[in-house]
DNA sequence: GCACCGACTTGCTTGTACGGGC
DNA sequence: GCCCGTACAAGCAAGTCGGTGC
């Protein structure tokens, strides 16, 4: 049933809630009445009018809902609790989406734009290179949830062979000492070979952090880690301050304004249609019927369309590029798979019940609740109907500390304003950024603005900002101390103040908010060489600030007296409840975002994973197409084709254009010619910075096309010119989209990251215990972070933390080496000899030392183990590929075919954030 | 075709809570 | 109870990419 109405205004009381933010989601039965991305898109041309007309008429109207609605009472609904049992809901879910869908109202009631638009990018698609490719992409309608190892579906970079050229030699290193290996090349394969080959055994092969995982098991071979590597020679550029934007020419603070009525944002005609144009166009594109949970309905056309440039692909040509192997064993355990998975499936949900109980513990008693509306965002372009929130709050005001710093020697009285900034220069005195002339330059350029043209302080080398220093130390020493009454009480007084600022009302349900605090004043910590590091980011006043609102919700009161709000907006197609202008690039924004736990951000969260999914109907013709292009005579052609076989070898990112204001750092497309060296006979060796500015270094054996174009694309240039001169992001992700509906260059990674989890989760789970089945995820996990260069910095212990374990491990020897000559002594019938006090030993039998040494040489083992992994990890970052590029449903589904409670593998945060993925049926693949 | 704007996602660092070992 | 290490969450910087206007 539609909700009868929006929460009240004053918002979000009901503090027992405030932990359980699992029971706002919309969960498996909403997800349903959501429908899943797959649905969504089939749904989505008849579906969106329909739904219009239903929001305008039973439920809040979009954009004009009245007061009453809004102050209402929110309708519980039949929503339940994210880990519902994962095989009965799936069908049900599609079921309850297609009754839905038949019942909602008609019939696209605005088809000009978006229908010609749509037919405009069918007959593109029809007239794109795949309809000319020789090798078919589109299985015909192959069962997706089918575990059927089809080698397109696999990620190009894991389909090397153990030992061939694809190697991933070295990953960035930060040390800048990572010496690079090139793994020697098997036998040059040609392409289609290389299609056919298991995608993820190429990394496995060659990632020396998965070889030293594995090795865990084998000691004694050696392995060595990628590293991050500080360098990046930018110049130093304080450029000017972006243009003015728009927003400056607003209308002052405070006055209401409706979207369509918005300065700043235009009338988006463009936006929704196309949005729908689009979604439309991909489920017409749509080649394959699926029979999971998000089964499909394939567009006839598009059935056409693509097939006809495919070559059909039958259920035995897939297999035909499995190895024979792998298709024996497929046979032999799709018996016991698919009987263990009505098992597994029970045991993972009752590990998930647990939370389940919880939840529909609090749904009981929570006054929020999903409405029975359509999602949000399928309208066009419409993401909210109702919009409920309580603004931001603000950092507290500066408290003056009155500690003088010294100048040549001299204690020197600063106001207020001067002392907050030196505090905030004093406070990082023990960072890097100290050894960084361009962070001290910019920062005494800023703050000179401050202390005035004749004021004592000069110039930076004469300040001694210690006193400063010391006083913070000795606070957060304070601070510290404070014992745990103390500290709990200060955080339940920080929550009561928040509270109410932690959650908005989105169609009449509660959801978390993101980053609801207003950002302190402070220095700017640009990563990288960044041109603008140390200058400072200002206080952030309700002056500056833009509110996004429903239109009959109540205006958030500003929280600081006397001050209002920049600007109130009431725009239903942007997901953001308030935003500033970047104090540091005032032409680009911070925005407040719900939490990624948030309906909205779930559901895109799963259309950018379904988006990666259809990739893998496409990637063989992708493949086939621009391995044909290497050697074409039209220059552009060629290097998108190198371009996007980086992309989807390597998993560059795109590489945007970048100003001359921000680091020097590139992707694919900026490439410069220094950042590839071609060594004969056909490799090549990356080294370039990246997002964050951290290194990628790289040597990699590519086919011999890619390695000839790239030897053109650098004759005659200097090192520091494109590499692809012809190309940039935006000619790129043009190309592709005719290649497959909205694909960008993006979306390679998010494809080969997820497709590798599901082949080496696959591959590699083989019985064992939980325990060794976490082992696997884990290593599938690295695998993944290592394709994606996702790399940390080495924490500053970890070399006390290496000799502390090598300590203990000859620590350890020697009492083995004692326990060994007690053991020969026992066997003789003498008694052991004293310990190192000089005082005697229990006199144990030969029995009992041996058991001894056993457990002692176990120790001894496990502390290498763990001394290599922790060694290996340093400097590799797992969660960045488990929040972004792994989709949650492959990880769901093995963790209820393998009997892993889901808990071993998502925190809290990630149960909450992927709760759309849990009711996936066990037999889901990538 | 390009520069710019705007909205979002991605990704690293940091601070802190928590739990285990001594 | 303290110390240490780890995991998590928050913070915010830095990307991607679609759209618009000239």
């Amino acid at each position: 049933m539609a909700v009868e109405a929006c929460s009240t205004p004053s918002l979000l009381e009901d503090s027992d809630e405030e932990n359980a933010p699992l029971v706002f989601k919309r969960t498996s039965s909403s997800s349903k009445q959501n429908l899943s991305n797959s649905d969504t898109k089939k749904l989505s041309s008849q579906k969106r009018d329909g739904q219009s007309s239903r929001n305008s008429s039973d439920v809040c109207p979009v954009n004009g809902q009245s007061s009453s609605a809004q102050t209402g009472r929110v309708v519980s609904s039949a929503k339940t609790p994210p880990a519902k049992s994962p095989l009965s809901s799936p069908k049900a879910a599609n079921i309850s989406a297609k009754t839905s869908l038949i019942t909602s109202p008609g019939a696209n009631s605005k088809p000009s734009s978006s229908t010609s638009a749509t037919v405009k990018q069918l007959e593109n698609h029809k007239n794109s290179p795949v309809v000319k490719l020789p090798k078919p992409s589109v299985p015909a309608a192959k069962p997706s949830s089918t575990p059927v190892d089809s080698d397109d579906d696999k990620p190009l970079m894991a389909k090397l062979p153990s030992g061939s050229s694809r190697a991933i030699v070295n990953h960035g290193n930060k040390d800048g000492d990572g010496s690079s290996l090139v793994q020697k090349p098997g036998v040059e394969e040609d392409e289609d070979s290389d299609d056919e080959k298991p995608l993820s055994s190429r990394y496995s092969s060659k990632s020396k952090l998965v070889e030293s995982i594995s090795k865990t098991r084998n000691p004694g071979e050696k392995k060595t880690l990628p590293a991050k590597v500080q360098q990046n020679g930018s110049a130093l550029r304080d450029g000017p301050v972006g243009k003015s934007s728009s927003l400056s020419n607003k209308r002052p603070p405070g006055e209401v304004k409706s979207s369509d009525e918005s300065a700043v944002k235009k009338p988006k005609l463009s936006g929704p249609t196309a949005a729908i144009n689009k979604k439309q166009a991909m489920l017409k594109a749509e080649p394959k019927v699926e029979d999971n949970d998000d089964d499909i309905l394939i567009s006839q056309t598009a059935k056409k369309t693509f097939a006809s440039a495919s070559k059909p692909k039958s259920n035995d040509d897939d297999d035909d590029h499995v190895p024979i192997t792998q298709r024996m064993k497929k046979s032999t355990t799709s018996v016991s798979q698919s009987s263990s998975v009505k098992k597994v499936a029970k045991v993972v949900s009752s590990s998930l019940k647990k939370t389940n109980k919880k939840s529909k513990k609090i749904i009981k008693k929570s006054k929020y609740s999903k409405s029975s509306k359509v999602p949000p965002g399928s309208g066009e372009g419409q993401k909210w109907t109702t919009l409920v929130h309580n603004g931001v709050i603000f950092p507290p005001p500066y408290k003056p500390h009155g500690v003088k710093m010294l100048y040549k020697g001299q204690p020197v009285t600063l106001t207020p304003e001067q002392e907050e900034v030196a505090t905030m220069f004093a406070v990082m005195l023990d960072t890097d950024y100290m050894s960084k002339p361009q962070f001290k330059e910019n920062f005494f350029s800023d703050w000179k603005k401050i202390l005035g043209k004749n004021h004592t302080i000069q110039n930076l080398e004469n300040c001694d900002f210690r006193p400063i220093y010391e006083w913070h130390q000795k606070e957060k020493e304070k601070k510290k101390q404070m014992t745990t009454e103390e500290k709990k009480s200060l955080k339940e007084e920080k929550l009561k103040q928040e509270e109410k600022y932690m959650w908005a009302i989105v169609d009449g349900v509660k959801e978390k908010v993101g980053n609801f605090r207003v950002e302190p004043p402070g220095l700017f910590r640009g990563r990288g060489e960044h041109p603008k590091m140390g200058k400072l980011k200002k206080r952030i006043r309700p002056r500056d600030i833009t509110i996004n609102i429903g239109k009959d919700a109540p205006i958030p009161e500003c929280p600081i007296r006397g001050e209002r709000w920049k600007e109130i907006r009431h725009d239903n197609t942007v997901t953001w409840l308030a935003f500033w202008n970047d104090p540091i690039n005032p032409k680009e924004f911070k925005y407040v975002f719900l939490a990624a736990s948030s309906t909205l951000k779930g559901q895109s969260d799963k259309e950018k994973y379904e988006k990666a999914r259809l990739l893998k109907d496409y990637i063989h013709g992708i493949r086939t197409a621009y391995t044909k292009d290497f050697a074409s005579k039209d220059p552009m052609k060629k290097q998108i084709a190198v371009a996007t076989y980086l992309i989807d070898k390597l998993a560059l990112r795109a590489g945007n254009e970048k100003d001359d204001d921000e680091a020097d750092t590139v992707g694919c497309c900026t490439l410069k010619v220094e950042n590839v060296e071609p060594v004969p006979p056909n490799i090549l060796k990356f080294d370039f910075l990246g997002k964050d500015s951290i290194r990628y270094q790289n040597e990699v054996e590519v086919e011999s096309g890619v390695f000839k174009a790239i030897q053109q694309f650098r004759s005659g240039k200097e090192g520091s010119e494109d590499l692809f001169d012809k190309l940039d992001t935006s000619k790129l992700n043009a190309h592709l989209k005719e290649l497959m509906p909205g694909l960008t260059a993006k979306v390679f990674r998010t494809y080969n990251a997820s497709i590798t989890l599901d082949d080496m989760l696959s591959r590699k789970t083989n019985g064992g215990d939980v325990l060794e089945k976490v082992v696997v995820y884990q290593q599938a996990n690295k695998e993944v972070a290592i394709i994606c260069n996702h790399q940390r910095t080495v924490s500053k212990t970890h070399s006390a933390q290496m000799s502390r374990l090598n300590e203990k491990i000859e620590e350890l020897k020697g009492v083995l080496e004692e326990l060994k000559t007690d053991l020969s002594r026992a066997k003789k019938g003498k008694p052991p000899l004293k310990n190192a006090d000089g005082k005697p030993k229990r006199n144990l039998n030969p029995e009992a030392l041996e058991r001894k040494i056993a457990q002692t040489n176990a120790k001894i083992e496990k502390m290498e183990r763990d001394k290599e992994t922790k060694e290996d990890l340093k400097t590799v970052a797992l969660g960045t590929s488990k929040i972004n590029y792994l989709d949650p449903r492959i990880t769901v589904a093995w963790c209820k075919r393998h009997e892993v409670p889901i808990e071993k593998i998502f925190n809290k945060s990630l149960l909450a954030k992927f709760a759309w993925s849990m009711d996936v049926d066990p037999s889901f693949r990538f």
